[in-house]
DNA sequence: TAGATTGGTTCGGATCACGAACGGTAGTTC
DNA sequence: GAACTACCGTTCGTGATCCGAACCAATCTA
């Protein structure tokens, strides 16, 4: 199938790398006492706030798994949510002020795990990978894999 | 921080990756209606069979956490585990023939989905990126990132 | 005003994930 | 060979994740 006459092929390690950033998450997570999805949203948040629909949107989860991790990161008093804002239905998330210290340091904690997996390479090496990898993810059909509404989500894109 | 210029940086996109990567395990999950934690232990089993321990180390998972992943597969006729093999005290799991055939179509399904984010590369570009990404997986000291032991594992290395 | 749509929540159930504790098996030491 | 220790895996309790179905409130439509 894959022409990869040498070496493991680039599929194989996509697969590979996305285990070693899940387990950067994870590990962060156990540092800061979060969960990765905690983490994720966190990190999510750390640029705007989000409606919660839009925010399901951004993670690919059922509207109830959405509801029930930003129930618990309120709980603990890293994010409020504002019913009413910015449309009278839609309900407005963002980080409190110990929500955006703790998403700051998992961030970058993150951020530093994920980046030493790019220490086996020169940076010549690098400086040729990183326009790779954005051509990757800055495509506008992302949902090529992740569909937009996924799970149980509107059928879109069918029409 | 990251000198890039332009566009989006390396680890940036390596996390999207990572996102995406797993948004095909969970759609592959869907269409074969296993969770993409059974779809990867599934898809470690291909190549042979483990030892309960030997598993629990490749997924990065606690103990109690694989033996609780593989109860289920075995309760769905998935895997089969022996006791005593090889060791008196050790565990064996391995794939049934229903298990095996699954495991094949998850990981097949799982593989095209991943294929898809490297369209928007040319043929040469793909060339050139094979090569970066398996020198990122290849290393021995994989655990930079990922716990030898973890978690709450045997505290190796502090020796 | 009735009907349909939209944005979120609530509910029940299965799975995942962890640490602590337990029970066997094997090797160690005296 | 009787304690000690180490190892392998399971059991147990708890919390978090994840889903679909059902529900409620606020819009939009007719």
């Amino acid at each position: 199938m894959e022409p990869h006459p040498e070496g493991v092929g680039s599929v194989t390690a996509l697969i590979r790398i996305a285990f070693l950033v899940n387990a950067a998450y994870a590990e962060s997570g156990r540092e800061f006492g979060v969960t990765p999805q905690q983490g994720q949203v966190l990190s999510i948040l750390r640029a705007r706030a989000y409606a919660m629909g839009d925010l399901r949107a951004k993670l690919g989860l059922a509207k109830s798994t959405t509801t029930g991790i930003v129930e618990i990161l309120e709980r603990d008093g890293k994010v409020v949510r504002r019913s009413g804002v910015p449309t009278a239905r839609s309900v407005q998330v963002s980080l409190t002020q110990d929500g955006r210290f703790l998403a700051d340091r998992f961030y970058t904690a993150t951020h530093r795990r994920v980046e030493l997996l790019l220490e086996p390479l020169s940076r010549a090496e690098q400086a040729t990978l990183r326009p790779l990898l954005a051509a990757m993810v800055d495509r506008d059909d992302v949902a090529v894999i992740f569909p937009t509404g996924a799970p149980s989500g509107p059928k879109e894109g069918a029409g």
